[in-house]
RNA sequence: GGCGGCAUAGCCAAGUGGUAAGGCACGGGUCUGCAAAACCCUUACGCCCCGGUUCAAAUCCGGGUGCCGCCUCCA
């Protein structure tokens, strides 16, 4: 069976087939770093790396790049903000991007290439689009001339003409035409800049993903992805720049995955109704989040919703207990059941559907059910009186090999020993009596994380298992 | 104004021609001293509305209604 993907470029579902034999070229457009990400921001991050957790399922050799936008204006804004400097700003975002990334179960990509690692390739890029007339300089800025290229609005389908009705550029031009955009930027005073044939300044940000990705993936790659909301004008923008460079496609297939609402409305930073994963993952166990997001096919909008969040918790749960009580059964179980080969081909078919809808543009939303019906076939095996070792390693086999691709691992961590809990909540008590709130506050969450829940009542701690 | 998407049970959500997956919640049951937990079963005569095509439509076509997004930094 043949992988089949969504791809915005053609508007339908098409079989995927790489350029390389065996191998996938991917790049998936990262955060700018100027704040904590949000779970906006998470899904692609999710979505993508399921993506690539299934390609390298079947088999496929990816090759995944994941920039970050390390030098832009909100970036020199955040650092104006919080009185520091562009790069610390930057380091430690991206820090923090990886350690939340990393806590909703996020692979690093094989490469993080950042803008400033790279302004030689970016400046190289520009230079020869200006000799390929595709660009000019203008009182130090660069610009793409839009027009200039053939198939501009291709990807995001828009026709020129009536994106120059809808522009919305007026004043201070520096352009040739108003559907120009910024290649390289000049420096204002102070500003972090770099030299450049056209003096001091920095890269737009359209230009860092097209010299990213030609460096590091080359002319053509198989995958590039991110949120629908880049398909213009960023990655429309991308295209014009590669395309116009190589004379080749820049990306076969594009895949663009659907917001997160809140409310019914788009999450953004620049709306301000954005909910981060750095404070999330301390409400919500990191893998219901995920599990929550995967629930819904990547295409499509989801509704954020702690209650919808709890109760996608309570599905994850159920088979994490399956899962549990299928090890508590191998403890003690003999091979004295018949019927083995019978239930390890129905746990094939299971396998078999599984890989059918992730076949299918990656429709984790019907994996998950599968999940769920190999979780209700396995709790009926678990009624028989006699069970098979081998059919409940079998089982068990399965809901990690569907893990691996979904990035969840259904086993759940081990509890604490009850020593360990009174020990905590003994170390807590004491902080409290010094008032050292924060130690005290970093316990209760970190025993919070392991599903202990305390309560400070008049009469001493209390505290129960979630 | 241009382009795109969505509308399925109380809630969430798959399904793009063959007679409505799955989850959460509710209800019933098994288990239990009781409870909790766990497990099992049940839950849409119908898929926004009106027409049409077809042996067959949630799915295709036409026309409505409502909601959302992109066209401006944004995952």
């Amino acid at each position: 069976m043949a992988i089949k993907l969504y791809n915005t470029l053609t508007q339908k579902k098409e079989v995927f087939q790489p350029i390389e034999e065996g191998k996938v070229r991917m790049y998936v457009c990262g955060p700018t770093v100027y704040n904590y990400i949000h779970i906006g921001n998470a899904r692609p991050a999710i979505v993508f790396d399921v993506v690539r957790r299934y390609l390298e399922y079947r088999e496929y050799d990816v090759h995944y790049v994941s920039n970050f936008t390390d030098v832009d204006d909100k970036l020199i804004r955040a650092a104006n903000e919080l009185g520091d400097e562009v790069p610390n700003v930057a380091e430690r975002f991206i820090a923090a991007y990886h350690e939340d990334t990393g806590a909703l179960g996020v692979k690093k990509a094989d490469e993080h290439p950042r803008v400033t690692e790279n302004m030689q390739e970016i400046i190289d890029f520009i230079t020869a689009l200006i000799e390929k007339n595709y660009a000019y300089e203008s009182e130090g800025d660069v610009y793409f001339r839009t027009r200039q290229f053939e198939g501009y609005g291709k990807l995001s389908h828009q026709s020129i003409d009536e994106l120059k009705l809808g522009s919305r550029i007026v004043v201070g031009e520096k352009k040739e035409d108003p559907l120009d955009f910024t290649l390289w930027k000049a420096a204002k005073e102070g500003e972090i800049s770099w030299v450049s044939p056209w003096g001091e300044g920095r890269p737009g940000w359209h230009i860092e993903c097209s010299a990213m990705a030609k460096k590091y993936l080359g002319d053509t790659i198989d995958i590039h992805a991110g949120g629908k909301d880049l398909a213009f004008p960023h990655h429309e923008n991308e295209v014009a720049q590669t395309e116009a460079l190589t004379g080749h496609p820049f990306a076969n297939y594009w895949l663009h995955n659907g917001y997160i609402n809140i409310n019914n409305e788009k999450m953004s930073k620049s709306l301000g109704n954005f909910v981060l994963v750095h404070d999330l993952i301390k409400q919500h166990d990191p893998e219901a989040i995920r599990f929550f997001m995967l629930s819904v096919h990547y295409r499509n909008p989801i509704n954020f919703d702690h209650e919808l969040l709890a109760s996608a918790k309570t599905g994850l749960d159920r088979i994490k207990d399956t899962v549990e009580n299928l090890e508590h059964r191998l403890i003690n179980s003999a091979d004295l059941a018949e019927n083995v080969l019978e239930w390890k081909e129905k746990i094939e078919g299971y396998q078999n559907r599984f890989v059918n809808e992730m076949d299918d543009d990656f429709n984790t939303a019907n994996a998950i059910s599968i999940l769920f019906e190999l979780s209700k076939e396995a709790n009926l095996y678990l009624q028989e009186t006699n069970s098979s070792k081998e059919v409940l390693e079998k089982f068990l086999e399965q809901f990690a090999d569907f893990g691996s691709v979904l990035g969840i691992s259904f086993k759940r961590e081990k509890a604490l020993l009850d020593e360990d809990v009174d020990q905590l909540i003994e170390e807590r008590n004491e902080a409290r009596k010094q008032r050292n709130f924060s130690r005290a506050d970093e316990i209760r969450d970190e025993l919070k994380e392991q599903g202990i829940l305390l309560e400070d009542t008049p009469q001493g701690v209390r505290w129960k298992r979630m």
